[in-house]
DNA sequence: ACATCCGTAGTAAACGTTTGCCGTGACCTC
DNA sequence: GAGGTCACGGCAAACGTTTACTACGGATGT
């Protein structure tokens, strides 16, 4: 455009020295922190110097590093990380992108993420969505531009094509910007991208769950599922009907039910079904808040667990052992899951190689709410 | 020092133009994210002009807007919030320094501060320290470094002088950068210092949960207290004794014990004080953890709950309705304390004359764990 | 016809670091 | 004693923004 002012512009000045004093013609009052310069200044050295007897790479006589560490005690001075990452490298934080942290479940996820961050000097930002896709995608953008080193996306999904065409496009953005999408109990939403998927074994653990009540004697199990379309809740049904089918149990499709994750759903399910007079002498709740509901409504029609009926969960929160009787159910690594997905997303630096697919291992916990049944 | 090679320097540059190029012998092959300047190069305006579009504070051309934005777009361009903070102003993020963030309670807290963070514009950092003084010293630290807006400290702690000198320290270095120092469930240090404190009423809480089991005829309750000279514990324990005497009972030294929250604790605690024979008709838990330990005693003795032994716990954990019997306990607002210790941390800035040291009231939760007694 | 003002645009300094490059003495080595 | 190496230290460019200045063309006022 036009080129003008370029013979008029005031001769450059070198140095510091000309530049315009700092906080002039600034309202703040506030005490400014205090720089690397300010530094240097009180040790009598050059900045440089006190940036290399900070990051200790480059040999600093004795003299001058105490005269720099005294400076820096008697400033309180501490470094910039902008300034930091805008000219060397700083590792970049690690985000962590959940529905709730208030979920029992989830909270361990974050755990584990934060623990496997901070050993890795990484700091984590933990942030909710409440189940917002749009605050998901300005998320992911805010993230991108704090140049996070890896965005953990937690939580299962319901899989359609706009959930797989919102995670690729975070995917290919994100791989733009050196950093890693990491989804955490979601699935993949196609092959070849530039993600990493760190899952665990719904199907199987849900196998379990109910061979277990099968070969406890149990023919008639009620499960309560979770909602339909629902990644997590489709496989855990689907581990439902193949163990029913591996132990020739026959389907009865008034005990195969769907709802929320909530115990209300299945203090209500639970209570119609044995309203409804249906017979069924288990249940397997797609999740141990399902299972507080169930437990909750059986006790209310007067049966005895596990005299009458028997319980199996899903998760193994907490305070599942602590329940009257304690829950049997099956154990999602959550901690772990947590871990692994930074371990994973991190470790990519050395290893471009690495895993970016991991299924981990679901266990079940017996406990006392099943009871074993002869004819 | 010496200041050679000021005659020889090669003369000044202006502009960009003469700037070695980037990536110019750097080993990452990966690409590079796209800065203002490319923006500016594909859209033909210059960098303020592409500045100035993005944050909305000054006039530009319909048609600069519509060039910038086709830019922005096709290069996925996001801005640098390292490079804004160090010039433009950016809200720092929210730290959370917290014990363990798995603890029912503390999620919620977590939950509380993320929420209206997130509401005010603000990431949330959290970490946990797992109890080490030299983890929360390194961790403020960072924090400062980072320039967080505020720094959380959650948690009970036993507030002797070493706690106090560090707690002065920590004030004083946030508050010099410009920071502010938040103590979340912990006593303030000293009068006078920059700190917001953020607490709940624990003396009150024991004393409500007390004064209930004495107004339904109870008169010997055990006390499964916290730990001596922690915060918290020293609180309740007041309150339990205020609530003793304010309705004439007996203070009895063998039911007013001492021990950690946990479930564990609870439970030989309550197992002793049975095998033991002492005699009571209530427990007063200081935690619902203990509470749970203490039910698993008194069932294992085969007594029932409430028909032989009252119980109360203290924090309302999420299941606490969902033991047998459902828990009467002291709700404390964990959320709300989290949301309030960041709206009056970053309210300062309105504000400095705002509050600074509040308390949460608790409220009684009676659900079916106490029964009345008469004589 | 000329001075003003307004809307829009560009230039470059400033933010606080890191680090490549260069310089200087001290100490070695034939 | 000339040349080389080494330990240490300073200068200033570069990182990617924001924004104070300055400039300019056209509309408006007199």
């Amino acid at each position: 455009m036009t080129d003008n002012g370029k013979s008029e512009r005031p001769t450059p000045r070198t140095g510091r020295s000309g530049r315009r004093k700092r906080g002039e013609g600034q309202l703040t009052a506030r005490e400014r922190p205090s720089t690397i310069r300010d530094v240097a200044a009180k040790a009598g050295v050059s900045v440089a110097t006190v940036s290399r007897t900070l990051a200790g790479n480059y040999p600093v006589s004795e003299e001058a590093r105490a005269r720099v560490m005294a400076a820096v005690e008697s400033l309180h001075y501490v470094i910039n990380v902008h300034a930091k990452a805008l000219s060397g490298r700083v590792a970049g934080p690690v985000a962590l992108v959940i529905k709730d942290i208030t979920g029992p479940s989830l909270a361990h996820v974050a755990a584990g993420v934060e623990q496997e961050a901070a050993d890795r000097g990484r700091l984590s930002l933990v942030c909710a969505t409440h189940d917002d896709p749009a605050r998901e995608d300005a998320l992911v953008q805010l993230m991108r531009e704090q140049h996070a080193a890896a965005v953990l996306l937690v939580g299962s999904v319901v899989p359609d094509e706009a959930y797989g065409r919102r995670m690729i496009g975070y995917a290919q953005a994100l791989d733009a910007a050196g950093s890693r999408l990491v989804l955490v109990g979601r699935p993949a939403p196609a092959p070849d991208m530039p993600v990493t998927v760190v899952d665990y074994d719904n199907r199987g653990g849900a196998f379990q769950a109910v061979s277990h009540l099968l070969a406890s004697g149990h023919r008639r199990v009620l499960f309560l599922g979770g909602e339909a379309g629902l990644s997590s809740g489709d496989e855990r049904r689907a581990g439902y009907r193949d163990a029913l089918r591996a132990h020739g149990a026959e389907h009865i499709e008034e005990l195969d039910t769907t709802g929320t994750y909530t115990r209300a759903s299945g203090y209500v399910r639970t209570r119609d079904a044995l309203r409804a007079g249906l017979e069924f002498g288990a249940v397997f709740a797609a999740s141990d808040m399902v299972a507080l509901g169930a437990l909750a409504a059986i006790r209310e029609a007067g049966l005895d667990v596990p005299g009458e009926v028997s319980v199996v969960g899903f998760d193994d929160v907490p305070f599942a052992t602590d329940l009257t009787p304690p829950l049997t159910t099956v154990r999602v690594p959550y901690e772990e899951l947590g871990r692994t997905a930074v371990r994973l997303a991190l470790g990519r630096a050395d290893s471009p190689a690495g895993d970016d697919h991991v299924v981990l291992g679901t266990q079940l916990i017996i406990r006392q709410s099943v009871r074993r049944v002869t004819w």
